[in-house]
DNA sequence: CGCCGAGTTGAACTGAATCAAGAAACGTGG
DNA sequence: CCACGTTTCTTGATTCAGTTCAACTCGGCG
């Protein structure tokens, strides 16, 4: 619970007490690479925290092949957050692609937790905001950065993902093919 | 005051205290068309409301050109939500299209009512994430869509912004070239 | 071994950018 | 109200980044 506690506190400056209520109401999770934490279709129900382990979104395209929105990681929070907050079905899967130490919370307990905490409800916002630079950034990277700009980005930003990760995968949350990867790969 | 008043209500159910509370903190401003609301590299200390008129925030590319980055329309809340929620320099100006009339709170007052009321930071936090959403949208678009795709899409969402903007700004916010946009219309 | 999925390489194709030139619309001053 | 210059929009020819499709390589593994 160590990176849970440390992401938390990264965020809110919390008093011990309201640390401990938010901590309390995540339940630990152990599960295998592969499953599918949510499926396309269902509302997301659930914010996960990644203490250990991989993870991605996904979705099929009309030509069917498999397409990674985003990869999730460990020290954090993953969830479908248009699906999770506004409580509508979601557009896309989420699976695991390794072995996972997980801590979870319903949104049913964390509406109640910021119902009864300020505190938690800020916690909640700062998430959000957080959340939404990140998609702004990554809107306007696929909008003005080419194929190539995106890929060192990522190369640089995310290092360890290459090693951890098909180039098929990685291919396809560049938006790319993975046959336009492989060409600038070999471009030194 | 009408529209900002049905603005708040529909994003959360206040006490009527709350509500005057949020509303008397907003400055009624009024603004002629062309007035920069943020000029880039300075940190938005403003969020607005805009009763009547329009905006947009753009940049200038590499190469000089002006890029349209989104659109404001009255009934909106218009920042640049980056640099107001986390306060740091803005990558992009912000203008106004048309004579505006609009309301304005500062970051100094809004995190002050955020202290001072749990309601007020929810209205914050779904504010924020109403935001998420229309990003995730926007990437999504920027990424799997075709120029002629979001074209549609946007004439079907927002008819009434071809009315009031230059081909050129539409152009440069479906991230295409004015040409492009200019066959795209050509072929009814 | 031989198969199988992942990755690479090559050749042709395509959507959109670029560059260049006109046409239309707009506004300002006479 | 017209003439002029300026800005906006359109049209055409060419180029380019990235896709598509197809064949080939490689490493693992039953």
């Amino acid at each position: 619970m160590k990176r849970l506690e440390a992401a938390i506190k990264a965020r809110v400056d919390f008093p011990a007490s309201a640390l401990a209520r938010l901590k309390e109401e995540f339940v630990e999770k152990k599960l295998p690479k592969g499953e599918l934490l949510l499926p396309m279709g269902k509302v997301c129900r659930s914010l996960f925290f990644i203490e250990e382990g991989l993870a991605r979104s996904f979705y099929y395209s009309d030509s069917g092949s498999d397409i990674s929105l985003w990869f999730f990681r460990e020290g954090e929070f993953l969830t479908n957050s248009e699906s999770f907050f506004q409580q509508k079905p979601s557009i896309y899967n989420i699976e695991l692609l390794e072995d996972a130490h997980l801590y979870e919370i319903s949104h049913q307990r964390l509406e109640q937790l910021f119902e009864e905490l300020h505190l938690i409800e800020r916690f909640g916002r700062l998430l959000a905001i957080e959340m939404l630079g990140e998609m702004i950034q990554r809107s306007h990277a696929m909008q003005f950065k080419s194929a190539k700009e995106r890929y060192n980005f990522m190369l640089e930003r995310y290092p360890d993902l290459f090693q951890r990760l098909r180039l098929s995968d990685i291919a396809s949350f560049l938006g790319i093919r993975p046959e336009t990867l492989s060409r600038i790969r070999a471009k030194h």
